[in-house]
DNA sequence: CTCTTTTCCTATCACTTTGCTAGGCTTTAT
DNA sequence: ATAAAGCCTAGCAAAGTGATAGGAAAAGAG
């Protein structure tokens, strides 16, 4: 009942590309040393977000990434469910169908809703916005 | 972020225990039958719970188990946690105190304790007694 | 046009977890 | 004594995890 490393680092990653949006492109490398996450094992990670246009890619000398909408627009869920895949506590719940064939008098299955439920209600309630946030608080308090 | 087949199958050990409580003990085979699961792995199951005094066996022929307590004192948390381990969605939250380094400066932790209480308030809630119950709410539903 | 810096792509791999299977030992009712 | 149950340990194939490695392709600087 673990989030991987996947998507740990994938969160931390777009947080670190909201954190540091200067305008210019942020360069892996760079995410890497703030983020103490090796660089390659991050090239890989970027790559899902690339491809599924989380993220922007700029190539050649000076390039790197930025993100491809304002942070408000992704949501936890968004960044876990596409480096972690289905977020559901049991494999019936993954897909739109439930394909089990004791579905029908499975009393479990009813438990498996509630708790996928719950998680959904957090994960798709919090946005990278919301964590920007959380950051400015947490390095508020520790200038003062 | 999966509940594994140990938890699950469990849950519905546990559950075949609380239905087929006749006082005579519940063999192994049986519930293994019942539950279609191998009855080799439900051995190995079982002998956690029996271990931590969830249920009791009596060995020999016309042995079996049972539950050592009424189904409403025991919840899914407590089943889950036994075989599956902590249900924290981070290692950082799985023991009484947090080890990590980074937790005076992470953001992500308050997300991860956000979703570990919402997981915790299902799992903690929900007892045997309530599966038990929506069990004949199915099976009433078949009948009619 | 060349050099360098960056992303992009694919392969590999050690390690751990998962989900069992197998086989024998011990207890106990008949 | 026998057979039926639980008890115990080992093993193992397959999948998942968490990386590492090496090079190809793009593009800006000179």
């Amino acid at each position: 009942m673990k989030i991987s490393t996947k998507g740990r680092y994938a969160l931390r990653l777009m947080l670190d590309l909201a954190l540091n949006n200067t305008g210019e492109p942020v360069r892996i490398k760079d995410i890497a040393a703030r983020q103490e996450i090796s660089d390659k094992y991050l090239e890989q990670i970027i790559s899902t977000l690339n491809k599924a246009g989380y993220v922007k890619s700029i190539r050649g000398p000076q390039g790197g990434y930025h993100l491809a909408r304002e942070p408000e627009k992704y949501t936890v869920g968004m960044i876990l469910r596409l480096t972690e895949g289905p977020l559901a506590p049991v494999p019936c719940l993954d897909g739109e169908v439930n394909t089990c064939e004791r579905q029908d008098t499975c009393v479990t299955l009813r438990l498996w809703r509630m708790l996928d439920t719950a998680i959904s209600d957090v994960v798709d309630k919090v946005t990278l916005a919301d964590l920007v946030e959380w950051q400015t608080q947490i390095s508020d308090n520790y200038v003062i």
